[in-house]
DNA sequence: CGCAAGATTGGC
DNA sequence: CCAATCTTGCGT
């Protein structure tokens, strides 16, 4: 059996965290489980975390081991536990050297990037997976979703009014 | 080496 | 409102 839909190729995800983000919108999340069986969510809301300059994202420390796989090309997974329990996944965007990434908040029926980590199955071996490549994990093409909306990102307030105003949050 | 805080969730 | 649970980054 091979892949019914259309992977997303490299070229998508390299570009600006903020076209890709509300972009990646209504598109086919696949994931192959350790047992063989496939399941497809349609991906329903996610944020955008932009770069150096951007204090909301974790990259504005700097390239730590933990926010290299941002630092790389675009394509690749960042996955990282929070709070001691919750795998959070996010897609790399941008060319090697632009450290952003879009968080997935909320997949079909299933509302909040921790609970989408849980209903994945997602851990640590997921971190630099390889979304053009991977037989677990990867992004399949669906029709644009039209009425996008906007809000402010969720829980980044310790960044500052400046960056947590900004509408960077997109959703169905 | 110690420690505070975290892109959250669910229960009281 | 607050505990769960543990990695990370930074200060001592």
């Amino acid at each position: 059996m091979q892949d019914m839909g259309n992977r997303l190729s490299l070229d998508f995800f390299l570009r600006d965290v903020l076209e890709v983000a509300p972009e990646i919108l209504g598109k086919k999340l696949v994931r192959q489980f350790d047992d063989g069986h496939i399941e497809a969510y349609r991906i329903t809301e996610t944020e955008a975390y932009r770069g150096g300059d951007d204090l909301a994202c974790h990259a504005s420390k700097g390239r730590t081991p933990r926010t290299d796989v941002m630092f790389q090309e675009g394509g690749k997974v960042y996955v990282y536990l929070i709070y001691g329990m919750y795998w959070m996944l996010n897609f790399v965007t941008g060319p090697e050297g632009n450290a952003s990434a879009v968080l997935i908040r909320g997949i079909e029926g299933c509302s909040g990037p921790g609970k989408v980590g849980r209903k994945l199955q997602l851990d640590k071996s997921f971190y630099g997976e390889n979304l053009i490549r991977s037989s677990r994990i990867w992004i399949e093409e669906a029709e644009p979703v039209p009425n996008i909306q906007t809000a402010p990102r969720i829980g980044v307030d310790y960044a500052g009014p400046q960056w947590a105003g900004k509408l960077w949050r997109f959703y169905i």
